[in-house]
DNA sequence: CGACATGTTGATGCGTCTCAAACGCAGTGG
DNA sequence: CCACTGCGTTTGAGACGCATCAACATGTCG
């Protein structure tokens, strides 16, 4: 007999509705398609803010690149954690799962980023496919070798994981003391940061994942989200520009609701986004 | 016009009752007082487990060491990030603070384990004694220097931020998911291990932190802490050995009401503790 | 002893969850 | 072309857990 405050109305029932087709993360063959056009611009984005010192990037940029679709899960938690990932194209959530089936993402994962880099023995937590996805696969004890022998990816990996664990701090800031529209509006702010192909003027925030996903990373229910960005739009804070992306309309006044801690470490001040 | 959901009634007001004697965190002179016999004993207990290769320990163990009153604040959140200290002895609390003054505290920090090595520009979080606490300090120039020379400590470096950035999860997925009386007992169970000072049979679990503390920790008012905690002991879960320290009665059921995921990284399925 | 901080217990209110129904949209098949 | 289906989302009404407000108990220190 459990809870009351969240049910598993929504809990995953098992295995998610995907295939697994390969074994993935472990031995298995993994596919190895043609690169998509979308994979391949974006890798020369990536690339080419690079400064010409050795980038963690480059480690990978041999790697065949394997294709995913929505939905597919790249390891499990608990998995033997046999390969580091970076994520080409496409965008994963962070699952976690109570053992009664309550769900928690606890981060969504972009392009550009690191999947399996904390070095554990075994995989903290599920990586799913939010959209279709490219990655390039590295054997974990390769990557470490890697890592051990070049001083300035071994520098880069550090900032990473600081990264992520500031972000981790953040999010639980979030989850302790935040109301359902400070939470909100923290993930649409730090979204639009996140992805900044927006216009600074009016910017578009495209939102690939689904509003169980949203809710189960800020740790409310779909209602909640569902209401409160209805809410936001009614006030004309944002507006809907599709059921997957929505327009910020007062950045400004999004960044207030967020109630960002004095010291915000993804504070970006020159940024409209920014502005307090 | 603010939130109802958390008032910032127990909210902190501004620089906390404790007198900054010294300019901590940054270049002022710190107290460098006599060493405790309990810090001693401390520091020979951690030793003891060395295995012979170098142990970031040692790194610190020419150190002078410091101490603080209970609380102290070590740094606080955005101050530039001088230092890396190892906890000799004591407690500290890790806290953020929202700009409307509601308080969170991320998490706590015992005897043997370090503050500031994530190694970022700035502090993320303040850092406060909740007991009397004793620490070494080094430079984080010369720590970094260390870190990059020596590939043992790395190593371990490397296995403390992933500790870390896991118990965080952990912590997202209790914030996010469980209700109030899960996150006691998760909290009481937590703590239970880490100190591991008890006896298997009936183990006393040592809270140094007042009740706001761990409200502040649980993302629940002190209140609920209170009731919950009552609760449990009118159950014969816990019972009350001190204001500041509790028996566990049923680790078992400690255990199940929990609620832990299937996948725990903490959990010591040899130790009755550990028992599901 | 009084002043103060910390912790407990009780009564009430509010924000979010829960349950339920309807809507919009894409895909499918007639 | 349009019913039909399935899924994600929106919207509404009511329930419930925890926050809030308040009073009191306990412990500490002067």
């Amino acid at each position: 007999m459990r809870k009351t405050l969240h049910s598993h109305r929504h809990a995953v029932t098992g295995p998610t509705q995907f295939v697994r087709t390969t074994s993935i993360g472990q031995e298995g063959t993994m596919l190895a398609r043609p690169q998509s056009l979308h994979a391949v611009m974006s890798n020369a984005i990536l690339r080419a803010v690079d400064t010409g010192t050795p980038s963690l990037r480059d480690i990978f940029s041999r790697q065949a690149m394997d294709r995913f679709e929505a939905g597919s899960t790249l390891f499990w938690e608990g998995d033997p954690a046999a390969n580091v990932f970076e994520v080409v194209a496409g965008v994963f959530r962070i699952v976690r799962v109570l053992n009664d089936g309550r769900r928690v993402i606890t981060g969504f994962i972009y392009a550009g980023e690191l999947l399996g880099a904390s070095l554990r023995d075994r995989y903290l937590y599920s990586a799913e496919a939010v959209t279709q996805v490219t990655v390039r696969r590295f054997g974990r004890n390769r990557f470490q070798e890697e890592i051990s022998r070049q001083p300035e990816l071994r520098e880069q990996l550090f900032s990473r994981l600081s990264d992520e664990l500031a972000a981790a701090q953040d999010q639980m800031v979030l989850l302790s003391r935040k109301n359902a529209e400070e939470r909100v509006c923290n993930f649409l702010l730090l979204t639009a940061r996140r992805v900044a192909q927006a216009c600074p003027a009016m910017p578009i925030v495209e939102l690939p994942m689904t509003r169980l996903d949203i809710a189960d990373y800020l740790g409310l229910t779909i209602e909640t989200v569902s209401r409160t960005m209805t809410k936001l739009t009614n006030r004309g804070v944002i507006a809907a520009a599709s059921r997957h992306s929505v327009v910020i309309m007062k950045p400004v006044t999004l960044a207030s609701l967020a109630g960002e801690s004095y010291a915000d470490p993804y504070a970006a001040p020159t940024d409209i986004l920014g502005a307090a």
